[in-house]
DNA sequence: TATTGTTATACTCTATAACTATA
DNA sequence: TATAGTTATAGAGTATAACAATA
């Protein structure tokens, strides 16, 4: 992906008729950017985090369900959950009633590796939020949260995932 | 890019502790989606978009002069410019005094496609920050400026155009 | 016949480095 | 020898659809 684009300002006093929406690409990029440099550090892509995540939250859901909620290919799952379950993080747990399915669960190995990111994202939030004040990231946090809620994003699920036509750049003005 | 990856809450009454962060990502990939889909239906890409408005500013320019603004490879360019030039609406002019390179400018059509992308954009954010109130806005406006400023992020450039050591690409192990 | 998980194939995007033409 | 731009090749990531096992 490319994607520059920037927002168009005036140097006059004109109102800020693109801020927001670039802003946002922009810096969501850049966090999306440190985030995926500490889960390397770590061990793990953005995508392996974030599918651990969601196993450790609800534990035994099918593969077909994971991918569901994603809004991602099932097929996608498949070699993700191959190397998790290769490194002895996750088990594929055969469904007695329904043999074509899979339960899907953490090993204790898992939840280490959990522990472990949650630590890395904790200190990236911190890193993200520093030029902040505390009454600045509540505020912020408060609008943020409004805006997704306004948007309809599901807390949790990263749109990274989706696999709808549209392109993922910013662009503009 | 795939990635999911949440935040770390607790269903307790407890701190948010990976909020911010987290919302950026999501907020910032959502926006930018939806632009490259404004985009789209105007005939662009938002690569082409970004150059297209990087020309618009500072016409004359090299193609190694903007892919360095970019932090982009030089030929990732080429391609870029081809597109466009072909399209009638960018030019390369030789520099007479040094042939090597290039002078890029946007002819009469890439005007005209600007003016298109700048209502494109203006659309966007008229959509995006629709959720917030106009108080809220120059409120989350201003927040997200500061932490663009605190984390260096250069006014127009999306990150998109890095290049560097792949942040959420590689794997581990 | 429908569904779960899997595999095979193709396509897109981009990085890398070789190549040309100028300097 | 160094630089601007180009081209060629390869690699990662992902979508698509065909496939086997089970229902």
């Amino acid at each position: 992906m490319l994607t520059v684009a920037a927002p168009g300002r005036r140097d006059a006093p004109g109102p800020k008729e693109t801020e927001i929406a670039f802003l946002l690409a922009q810096l969501g990029a850049f966090a999306a950017g440190q985030f995926g440099e500490r889960a390397a550090e770590v061990g793990f892509t953005p995508p392996e985090a974030g599918l651990l995540r969601l196993i450790s939250r609800a534990p035994g859901q099918s593969q077909q369900q994971i991918a569901a909620q994603l809004g991602a290919r099932p097929s996608r799952l498949v070699a993700l959950v191959d190397g998790l379950e290769q490194r002895g993080l996750v088990e594929r747990r055969r469904n007695t009633e329904d043999r074509r399915n899979y339960a899907l669960h953490l090993t204790g190995a898992g939840r280490d590796a959990m522990a472990v990111l949650g630590q890395a994202a904790a200190a990236h939030e911190a890193a993200i939020a520093a030029p902040l004040s505390p009454a600045q990231r509540r505020q912020l946090s408060d609008l943020l949260a409004q805006l997704a809620a306004g948007h309809g994003l599901r807390p949790g699920i990263h749109p990274g995932y989706r696999h709808l036509p549209g392109p993922d750049g910013p662009g503009r003005d």
